[in-house]
DNA sequence: TACTAATATTAGCTAATTCTAATATTTGGA
DNA sequence: TCCAAATATTAGAATTAGCTAATATTAGTA
């Protein structure tokens, strides 16, 4: 499933946006989304499930918990795909940027 | 509708990518996305039309053709929603690569 | 072992999205 | 003015995604 396709939907977008800052329980996801959104438990589970299998979030257990945390390989390949547009908004790099720019793909190339 | 909600349809995306490599008739679109996802002209006219309405794309006239480009704007909020997540990939940016992310941030709240 | 807390799973419904087919609109040229 | 080319629009059908309600699983604890 293609990166856009997890990222459409904006109850996963908020859980990955409470990854961003840190690991989280998945009983305190479902407060916080819970509170936003008002859906069940069980829709926030089976979201938690989609990002889980499209490789967005990691669970390892603790206790009766599972702890979520970001799998940040998906979100660079969003990353990569904004590239091609990013002449459109940094129109001419200068060439401390573009020496900084290039380290960066060189880094995302390498694993 | 959120930039992501746009982003989440392959054609509109493919369409996006012709786009970043300049401007396209929607004829010249139609050709490429029905030979790729063998949709009809009114489909691709129809994702052409929600890309128009959420502002990723503008059109112009010339005769009886319209002229399609991309409008860069609502691509850059995607940019934007990715810097919480960029420190996973960029785990300590040096003095020159902060430097020049934050002539960039400053530039994008500028305008 | 029995119970509770935390979380996941399943089945089925609903609403939204995207498509096709048909038709309308607009422009330029004979 | 009439026609053809390019593109857009509309209505309706089919698919899909995301939800609820109910239930299952798993781990810790008395």
């Amino acid at each position: 499933m293609h990166a856009f396709d997890i990222l459409g939907d904006p109850v996963r977008r908020r859980i990955l946006e409470l990854l961003a800052t840190g690991e989280h329980s998945s009983g305190d996801i479902v407060v916080v989304v819970q509170r936003e959104f008002g859906i069940t438990q069980s829709a926030v589970s089976q979201q938690l499930r989609v990002l889980r299998d499209a490789g967005f979030a990691s669970v390892r257990a603790d206790g009766t918990r599972r702890i979520y945390a970001v799998e940040p390989r998906r979100l660079r390949e969003v990353d990569d795909w904004l590239d091609r547009f990013r002449a459109f908004w940094l129109p001419k790099l200068d060439a401390l940027a573009t020496e900084v720019a290039r380290g960066k793909r060189k880094r995302r190339h390498q694993d």
